[in-house]
DNA sequence: CTCATGCTTAAGCATGCACTTAACTTTACG
DNA sequence: CGTAAAGTTAAGTGCATGCTTAAGCATGAG
């Protein structure tokens, strides 16, 4: 528990930028390079770098050097991550919610 | 899309937040009021205060108040929003990974 | 009415964050 | 080799964020 709350930290902390989540929907349709990344967002190679360590961090992109340049991509884990954090919570409400109509039902039949 | 994305953009940032994650954890469970949210997370009411507008702001929280206690608990359309945004980014990818699949049967089948 | 309770708001502060520029390393190409 | 390209790293800057204290505003109990 402990330990996914501190990925839960990283990862919505990484999804909370905007920039970050372009690079993600970006990398969804294919892999990029740095320089191509950096391009779309409009900033600097350097702030798309800091970008992708954040990223790979959270474990939400992979990258690979291949000579000098960088290809990154998609990496599952770190969206699964965070779909399973918010499926949780979801859960839990529902089940509330579930469990507050039974007692709402058994209470109309006692009348 | 958009209008979507500033929703995104909200949402992310109100999860980036351990605390404010906590505050959501706990109200899965059932309502709360400030004062009690504020013990749990060991902060001052004030600092829940600002934590509350946000998550108000990015819909995953909604309150109510009657007479001087404000009463808080879930409102689901915030949690939806980034699920949604989650689901849509992997599946995008999967289906990518789907036409990758065909195209290198293809090649093998070619071979 | 008095006063404590629950919340709200404002102001200040330390820290973190996203970005830049600039200097540097490594790799490819002619 | 020389040089351009791709990326890395460091330092600085402005702005947002999360927290505090302090003051203020309703509301409920005695």
């Amino acid at each position: 528990m402990l330990k996914h709350e501190a990925e839960a930290d990283r990862v919505f902390h990484a999804l909370a930028d905007a920039n970050r989540r372009t690079v993600i929907e970006r990398l969804t349709r294919g892999p990029a390079t740095v320089s191509e990344l950096a391009a779309q967002l409009g900033v600097t190679v350097a702030a798309t770098v800091q970008h992708l360590r954040v990223l790979q961090d959270s474990e939400l992109v992979r990258t690979e050097k291949a000579g000098r340049v960088r290809t990154c991509q998609i990496d599952p884990a770190g969206l699964r991550n965070a779909e399973a954090w918010l499926r949780r919570q979801r859960t839990t409400w529902e089940r509330r919610l579930d469990r507050l109509d039974a007692v709402l039902d058994d209470q109309t039949k006692e009348q």
